[in-house]
DNA sequence: CGACACTAGATTGTGCACAATCGAAATGTC
DNA sequence: GACATTTCGATTGTGCACAATCTAGTGTCG
């Protein structure tokens, strides 16, 4: 309150950036959490979290290209992810019985992730789960995939 | 693979249903996580994470349009949070001494939260906060604004 | 008044995210 | 061949998100 005597309207000033910043990255983190609620029920009949389901659609991925299948390391780079989060999870699909963690012979500190019988079944009743979150969305679908195009280019490319 | 004879070329479809609905929900989560990277050495100056810096944003918005100082519930409501993330959230930040939590007279199952005088200092120096996080941006200011104004409708919407 | 439903917040338990650190295995260098 | 460095994954500790449950205070209606 002074210099030039008289504008200042407000003894704390608005302050726009802070009300701004406050909106994308607090947009960004709702969106997130009503997607993932969302997806939650649908999910719950395959007995997966959202997490979960994001290493699966991996893997599954990973075996209809007939990739070698992934280390925990290549898990990690493609979702962007460590091990310090992946480790229990890839153990709570193990105990699922769903995936199988073997290390590599050649080299012993690389752990190698496979799918089980049942792991690969699976994907046939993940089929059907974009189909209802779609069908249950009232944003087009044009509009999620140039949000989705908008959002890439957060990879990597802000820190 | 049978009915009609012949047109399935590969025994595993591509599905891409399940690799767009992959890359909407995958893009979300991978952006709010960057994006929350990007902030935390600039709050960890200020001793904040960034949900909490969330919560101090709105304290300070509440207390320069000089609301009512807000109960657990309409902290909540405001930021899509239950009481079972914000109670120890909020304790942490009374132990930090930026807030204080007291009960409602009239009603004593409402608790108020209140900024401290530390914690309404505090917001001179997250001032710098979105600037800092603006500057680092590579992306332009106008698609931030288009993106958060796209998001805004995942609130409450989908579910 | 007393039984009832309702509300606000706290608590408990599970799971994810991530920094920091560690140990073992591999690789590189002299 | 001995030793430093790097790499991979596991471990530890902190904090957030959320479902489910609990407790205490409030309101209502017979």
């Amino acid at each position: 309150m002074a210099q030039h005597a008289g504008v200042t309207l407000d003894p704390q000033p608005t302050d726009a950036l802070l009300e701004l910043d406050n909106q994308l990255c607090f947009a960004l983190h709702v969106a997130g959490r009503q997607v993932v609620k969302a997806y939650r029920p649908v999910l719950a009949e395959l007995g997966l979290t959202h997490p979960q389901y994001l290493v699966m659609l991996v893997l599954w991925a990973w075996a209809r290209e007939r990739k070698e299948r992934p280390t925990v390391r290549a898990l990690g780079e493609r979702l962007v992810l460590d091990s310090g989060t992946l480790t229990p999870l890839l153990k709570r699909l193990q105990g699922r019985g769903l995936i199988t963690r073997t290390r590599a012979r050649d080299d012993e500190r690389e752990l190698f992730v496979r799918l089980t019988r049942a792991g690969a079944a699976l994907r046939k009743r993940a089929h059907e789960v974009p189909i209802t979150l779609l069908q249950q969305s009232p944003i087009p679908v044009g509009e999620l995939i140039s949000l989705r195009d908008q959002l890439r280019r957060f990879r990597g490319n802000w820190c």
